[in-house]
DNA sequence: TGATCGCGTGTGAGCGCTCTCATGGCTTCG
DNA sequence: CGAAGCCATGAGAGCGCTCACACGCGATCA
């Protein structure tokens, strides 16, 4: 007879079989299993064994019904599905959770939510202890989630800032402070017809990094007039439209800010169809410090922000959340970088 | 008095409160809930405006203690977490994934596994029933993972294929056939000194590149003295690496076929570091077409495979196997494309 | 030495749901 | 007109777990 492995019997094995096998009570394999308080060595041993012996594993959903938590904490997207997982940021944030999480006992489920019914979807999975907290990512202006969940008294962070200033918690990177960066750089290697590609207005990324260009422009005494905004959706086809909307009102431009890498790229490629050197004519800066960035042609100076540190971070709050449920929203602000590479 | 919205109490209504304010049993709520087969129009309807009222929606926790399933699905990701999220491969896999779940009603749970240990720990939390099947992507040779899960009885899609041969339900691009291609649109072009930077030799992916390259080099009537090979692990800096070793070793090479595109860019880099001109002393081309394939400098010819369908695919048959157990292990092939852009 | 305490342990209730089975009203057929 | 059948419904058990609470034992104190 040499050792089996325990047998692969279709039926889990449950508490009661520990117990039976380790000869003591369904409560105090409990006990062992949750950390065991207050059980005697002998008794902990037994139960330690039988564990291992019967390969027993908690069954989640019962335990889930009694304790009303869940271990799973969801992310969700809300956004296009398209953009989401295409854009490097979201992939670097999902790095950042994983990690965060990978020394906890969460699993992390992922929620691509786009448009009212799969909100209220979402909503109702949440609101209804599915869950033990919710990080929220990429939000618009309107948008009723934030407030709905922890209306709801589920614990939450957000990526970013509320714009109607709602106090949530949340983590971000200094978007103001990073284009400032990159208008400053602008600025002191000669540039004065500045021109930025802002993200939309409706989400607070866009409005910081626009406020920060338009700080630093008015620092550097630039009149404002010298000072062009189009308007992007961080894709890169609406950064090529958005620079050659700019080129064709403004060709005396001879530098672009743009709110992310991405649209720099199409920045690029509108500089590159309009015949302009880039940075010899036209230098330009994006935001974030995605891979593409070093890959293009010219590679990208840009603003990095520290992504993958923002969805640890999100983890972090959120588990002190889930914690102490009480206390005021707090907020995280990450620093952010210019990165000079060749096209600024 | 307004119609007020359902009261936001801490409390989730239960199928009792819902059965009491429709006047009807636990049960016959239950049936409407699970698509009402047999219940009268009148029970039906009143049942569905108690639902509406209370804002009721099932406890998950309950439900799944006594159907044993859970509506939730994992993706298994084996692989050092910085290498898996950063690759675009990754996320356009989850992109399909997450498409073709978004019509169901399953929850998708990302697992990130590295090491015995985790690797353990998954194989637990899947064993135990937490979920109704499982999506296994990025494996090396010697993993039990395949054989553990589908053993324990949980249904389970891969993509690639068993390097063992043994039969397991799979989804993979055809890797042969698209080197084949690769190196054929070399050869038409005249090159005769091919060289390959292959995947790792423990991965599917790695040996059928490998040996499509290798077929359709023979078949080319080239002599296998002409065909070096240098692997690498599909990073960027590997393809550099193994370019470079290319290089040193047979100064002649006209032309090089990586067998992902992040190390096709590595090759380009060797390539420039060394003074050679692409595509005019050597040709490159890449397999995937991922997102940096456009912005490569020169854009890069590439073998296209279709990602993101290969995720939805790979739900598509955990779908069927989880409606039906059983029958044979089935593999789908899916096709590829060259796309010539201008390295090759 | 008897009352008191505290620790380790077991008992039992019940979390919210599904599912089997019994029941009673109605239709249908001989 | 009675027996048989069918359909909608309800009653009740139980999924596997946690969490009071009760209990009994040895140690401690007056």
């Amino acid at each position: 007879m040499t050792p089996e492995p325990p047998a692969r019997t279709r039926q889990a094995p449950t508490l009661e079989a520990v117990a039976e096998l380790a000869g003591v009570s369904r409560a105090t394999v409990s006990r062992v299993v949750n950390g065991s308080l207050r059980v005697s060595p002998a008794a902990h041993a037994a139960v330690t064994r039988a564990i291992a012996e019967l390969g027993y594993v908690p069954n989640q959903a019962a335990r889930s019904l009694v304790t009303r938590r869940t271990d799973t904490i969801v992310l969700i997207v809300h956004e296009r599905p398209d953009t989401v997982f295409a854009d490097p940021f979201f992939a670097s944030v999902l790095r950042g959770v994983n990690q965060a999480l990978s020394v906890t006992q969460l699993q992390l489920v992922l929620l691509q939510v786009q448009g009212d019914r799969q909100r209220d979807r979402a909503l109702r999975y949440v609101g209804n202890g599915h869950v033990d907290g919710v990080l929220l990512i990429s939000l618009h202006g309107d948008d009723i989630m934030p407030m709905s969940v922890s209306g709801a008294g589920v614990p939450l962070v957000m990526a970013g800032r509320l714009l109607t200033g709602d106090p949530v918690d949340s983590v971000d990177a200094d978007n103001v402070g990073g284009a400032r960066q990159a208008v400053r750089h602008l600025v002191a290697t000669g540039r004065r017809e500045l021109a930025t590609v802002a993200g939309p207005v409706d989400m607070s990324v866009g409005v910081d990094r626009l406020a920060g260009y338009a700080q630093a422009a008015r620092d550097a005494g630039l009149p404002a007039s010298a000072t062009r905004v189009e308007t992007g959706d961080f894709t890169e086809a609406s950064g090529q439209a958005a620079a050659a909307r700019l080129l064709a009102e403004h060709p005396t431009i001879d530098a672009v800010f743009a709110a992310s890498d991405l649209m720099a790229l199409g920045v690029l490629r509108a500089l590159r169809a309009a015949g302009r050197r880039v940075p010899d004519d036209v230098a330009v800066v994006g935001f974030d410090d995605a891979a593409p960035a070093v890959y293009a042609d010219p590679p990208l100076t840009t603003v990095r922000q520290p992504v993958e540190r923002l969805g640890a971070e999100m983890v972090h709050q959120l588990l002190r959340r889930i914690a102490d449920p009480t206390g005021d929203a707090a907020s995280v602000i990450l620093p952010t970088e210019l990165v000079i590479r060749s096209s600024a």
